[in-house]
DNA sequence: CTTGTATTGGAACGATCATTCTACTACAAG
DNA sequence: CTTGTAGTAGAATGATCGTTCCAATACAAG
């Protein structure tokens, strides 16, 4: 998976596969078929060992916008553990390679951003519901919400894309902070 | 250019830019030296004749926030046309599929970036001063409109990522919307 | 018409690709 | 030990890749 991360779909050739998971190429092609198999094992490998359990903080009971301002400083520290330039988003990175052109992946990759927006969506709501308890705003209709979740998404995909670019972290720091300073005065109702 | 801009650097070979093109193999050789250079001349001429002309808007004398929301809405109007899913930008697109394996063309995303970095810096100035000059908030550190305008070279990023992989243009053009919104809220100085 | 100069289409080359196939090995079960 | 099963390494294959090369063509200059 992480070759794919890394070097993308078509620069990852099924010799680098053999060489880092010292499987053989029979059984690649017995336990897959081929090597878009591998890579959608990958995808749904990826949804479920990293993106499920970071992003499980968000979904979690009662989750509001400071878990969403963890969910990205966890992206962050990833960052910076892993070094910069890094690898991005595996499904981010996968969208801007193959996503037009293959249908499979497509769809992949749709069903993760539904999954991020209802997530993000969910706590927008939390947050909306505990400003309003205490007289701070959350005076946003469902749309609104909704919008700030879709937000919220295309939002991590352009720090992740910037992720692959940058030497500098800290401009992805500032990045993040800024989007949840700025959700945070669109919720607390901000005149605009 | 259209090739790469679609299909990607690895997957558009020579025989496609040969088809494409109706420049003979030895032709393009001759003119360029190789697959890469074609690549890279393709870049630049994306710089010139896509970028350039784009963004002129955002770098006109006394541009401000409005000229950063024509930037927007001019690229909302070229996906709209285009189709969607589309091609998103061919320097984003880049960005993730060779940006980390490749220094020549990470030098270039990178002067990409710091080009739009500082036509929304001074645009950002423009329009902080203006709305001093009415009362109207505007005081933001110099620090503090870079910030801005880092946030919103990535929140492009993020935007043109998005529009390879919906269908949906109004996903994009309420990203848009929102993003302009929470950047003039942030000017005014609303309270955060 | 005869040159000189580009530019062409396409063959040819070696490298690499994804995939298939064939021995060969390891090892548990009987 | 024999047998069955699973997994191994790696050769073989056909396709495609980027690149080089060359004979044929086009065409302006003389």
């Amino acid at each position: 998976m992480w070759l794919f991360w890394n070097k993308g779909f078509h620069a990852t050739s099924m010799d680098d596969l053999v060489q880092a998971t010292k499987v053989s190429r029979g059984g690649i092609y017995a336990d897959f078929g081929g090597k878009k198999k591998v890579f959608m094992a990958c995808l749904q490998h990826y949804r479920d060992n990293i993106v499920t359990p970071a992003f499980s903080r968000v979904e979690a009971e009662g989750a509001d916008l400071s878990a969403i301002a963890s969910f990205f400083e966890y992206q962050l520290s990833r960052m910076a553990e892993v070094g910069i330039p890094g690898l991005g988003c595996l499904i981010g990175n996968s969208l801007t390679e193959i996503t037009p052109h293959d249908d499979d992946i497509h769809a992949a990759v749709e069903a993760h951003n539904i999954h991020l927006k209802n997530g993000f969506n969910t706590a927008l709501h939390n947050q909306c519901s505990a400003a309003r308890a205490q007289g701070a705003g959350g005076h946003l209709s469902d749309e609104e919400i909704e919008q700030v979740a879709l937000f919220l998404v295309t939002s991590a995909q352009g720090l992740w894309a910037t992720s692959r670019s940058t030497n500098d972290v800290s401009v992805l720091q500032q990045y993040a902070h800024m989007l949840i300073e700025l959700v945070a005065a669109k919720i607390k109702g901000a005149r605009i």
